[in-house]
DNA sequence: ATATAATATTAGGTAACTCTAATTATATTT
DNA sequence: AAATATAATTAGAGTTACCTAATATTATAT
């Protein structure tokens, strides 16, 4: 068995992986979850011998089959936890994230896929990240960002790529959530802000580092 | 802010005590958890420190207020998973506690009190043992055995006192749960045996043992 | 190509929680 | 009351996961 500490780690090197992380360092990891990076080598060192990952100095880390199943086991678990408790019990967006980091390491094989049941199969949480299924298939996701939409163009927003709190509180000030549909009215080349209409509101201008981080389709 | 271990002896103290436990040694504790007595004389000095428990070698440990309601909590929320689960995920009564086990540990200070509304604030658990409130009020329990009732007499399973696999594997075969309707038709002096009528279903002989585990009104 | 900066690694240590084995204290028998 | 059994405690050590500080390696800039 894997300890939660492990399981941490597996699923920090799955997520740089995805955000198209050339190569996974010591030092990213290290700052992925907030711990010294000598820490890191060691744990490394010890999911190597386990044979959850492969590591080279010179290509970083990247999970094993194995270490690739356990990391999108609990990406699973994270996700559907996270609609139960937007869903179920009524959380919001911004809080849902630190619990589902609790409950993601609950152990017990059926749990996943009756949880999935009970919450109705869904494809995504309320971030719009995709949920994996009960095989380990990822649904597939939305890879344009808002930033990259043209002027005069419209789009919905699919997912968002950042989960801090702060990220969170200000789209809900912007009355922005997944499925909102934004038109892009504007880009202001000086600082690439750009003027975009939020469902039926009034026009808001909103910052490209904002922009960069939402996705579209 | 205290640690799962230190939360795991503060909830075996607490149902020590509930078991009516008049002196809470080390000992006990140590058989409670499985761990050895050695490490739980280190865990109750660290305890003591903190002031979450009182402890004389005469009297043995008890829970100081805060200790408590530190105790009372993990128990309210042990019991509201439970329900959770066997209620929403259609888990079986013998799993349903070991899943609990962690998902009592789960911190989030609005959380008991979401869960607790969204399963409709029930008052027991699966095992028929009483969920505190959110003040930490516990719901009043049977405490009469079925080993204690009279020939002739009926009763209904209010609760447990055993939440072994085995334990509940048996309740199950024997078509027992909480609410069944249970008539005593005999005694056996030999062995304290019980003749009984279980439902409407035909009579059964169940032994002392199990009638000294069942719980009734 | 060398100096400088950044990263990776090793060495040594700490805290939490566990254990076994040895010791001391308390109960229970005889 | 002495002998024996049981329970509580202390001492010493192991494991996991973390840290800081020192060193080695690799990349970047001049």
């Amino acid at each position: 068995m894997h300890s939660l500490t492990e399981e941490n780690y597996l699923k920090a090197i799955y997520r740089l992986s995805q955000s198209g992380n050339l190569k996974i360092s010591p030092t990213a990891i290290a700052e992925e979850i907030n711990v010294n990076a000598a820490s890191v080598v060691d744990m490394i060192k010890k999911l190597k011998e386990k044979q959850l990952i492969v590591y080279d100095k010179k290509l970083g880390a990247s999970l094993s089959d194995h270490g690739l199943k356990i990391a999108i086991d609990i990406v699973r678990k994270h996700r559907l936890w996270e609609v139960f408790l937007l869903d179920k019990l009524g959380y919001s967006w911004d809080v849902v994230h630190e619990i589902a980091e609790q409950l993601e390491h609950i152990k017990h094989e059926e749990l996943a896929d009756r949880l999935d049941r009970f919450l109705g199969n869904p494809e995504y949480d309320p971030h719009g990240d995709p949920i994996p299924n009960a095989k380990g298939e990822v649904p597939s996701v939305a890879n344009t960002l808002l930033s990259e939409i043209e002027i005069g163009q419209s789009c919905q927003l699919a997912a968002i790529k950042d989960t801090s709190a702060v990220f969170l509180q200000y789209l809900e000030q912007l009355s922005i959530s997944i499925g909102t549909r934004i038109k892009v009215l504007e880009k202001i080349p000086f600082d690439h802000s750009i003027v975009v209409q939020i469902g039926k509101e009034n026009k808001t201008t909103v910052s490209k580092k904002l922009a960069d981080s939402l996705l579209v389709y």
